[in-house]
DNA sequence: AAACGCTCCAACCGCATGTTC
DNA sequence: CGAACATGCGGTTGGAGCGTT
């Protein structure tokens, strides 16, 4: 791992099932939260980031384990047509997936299998450096809720905001001539779906229908 | 069997934003 | 109001595991 050497005090590297076990009951008995308690009451030598992630994203019971079905590989599809790189709104939309998850399959099989290019998208903030300049905005409020499910209020409204922004853009363009595609980071690969007027209608639908189906 | 290369994914880092005092 | 702390996000790294030579 990165910086192996670490500084004394917190163990990096993989979760042994001991501290797995400590951090799960911690968590079962205080509840989320205080992330940075954790170390000092539970005895365990990890830094209250690394807690946070290691629930969220593998101990959390709402996360979901396994190969990412045709469905939802289509999912991340036309959400990151839509967001670009903004994980945590991705997941936000695919039950049980976190952004870590979404984001190492985006990378290690989507993006192959689409021929996309590892350049910056034009308008759907992929990058860091756009996503952080769109300050609060780009902010996405996660909450699990009691079923496991995880609910994304921000994130909700921004991708209406974003849907609408499409539509609008994709009414523009398609009034002119030609269909644009939304970001230009999608070679051989356009869905006329996304490119509808009734865009959002037609996404939420296929999100609702998918969801029926889970 | 050993060496090597590649793939995949868990975990880390840096930074921005949100919250508390 | 501002500093300190907590949380969350996206990019990146590195090592385990597997296939190939």
């Amino acid at each position: 791992m990165k910086g192996a050497a670490g500084n004394g005090e917190h163990r990096r590297g993989l979760w042994t099932v001991e501290e797995d076990r400590i951090l799960t009951d911690h968590v079962r008995v205080h509840g989320k939260g205080k992330w940075n308690r954790i170390p000092k009451l539970t005895g365990l030598k990890r830094c209250g980031k690394s807690c946070r992630l290691r629930w969220v994203n593998y101990l959390s019971p709402g996360v979901k384990r396994g190969v990412f079905s045709e469905e939802e590989d289509d999912l991340i599809i036309r959400l990151h047509k839509l967001l670009g790189n903004r994980w945590s709104l991705i997941a936000g939309r695919v039950p049980g997936r976190t952004d870590n998850q979404v984001k190492n399959h985006w990378n290690t099989h989507l993006s192959k299998k689409l021929g996309v290019k590892q350049r910056k998208c034009k308008i759907n903030a992929s990058s860091s450096k756009s996503s952080k300049e769109s300050g609060a905005n780009s902010r996405t409020e996660l909450k699990s809720n009691d079923d496991g499910s995880i609910s994304c209020r921000k994130g909700e409204a921004e991708i209406h905001n974003v849907m609408e922004d499409s539509s609008e853009k994709v009414r523009e363009t398609t009034s002119l001539q030609d269909p644009v595609l939304i970001g230009d980071c999608y070679d051989n690969f356009w869905d006329p779906y996304l490119c509808a007027p009734n865009l959002m209608e037609f996404l939420d639908q296929s999100l609702d229908l998918f969801w029926d189906g889970m």
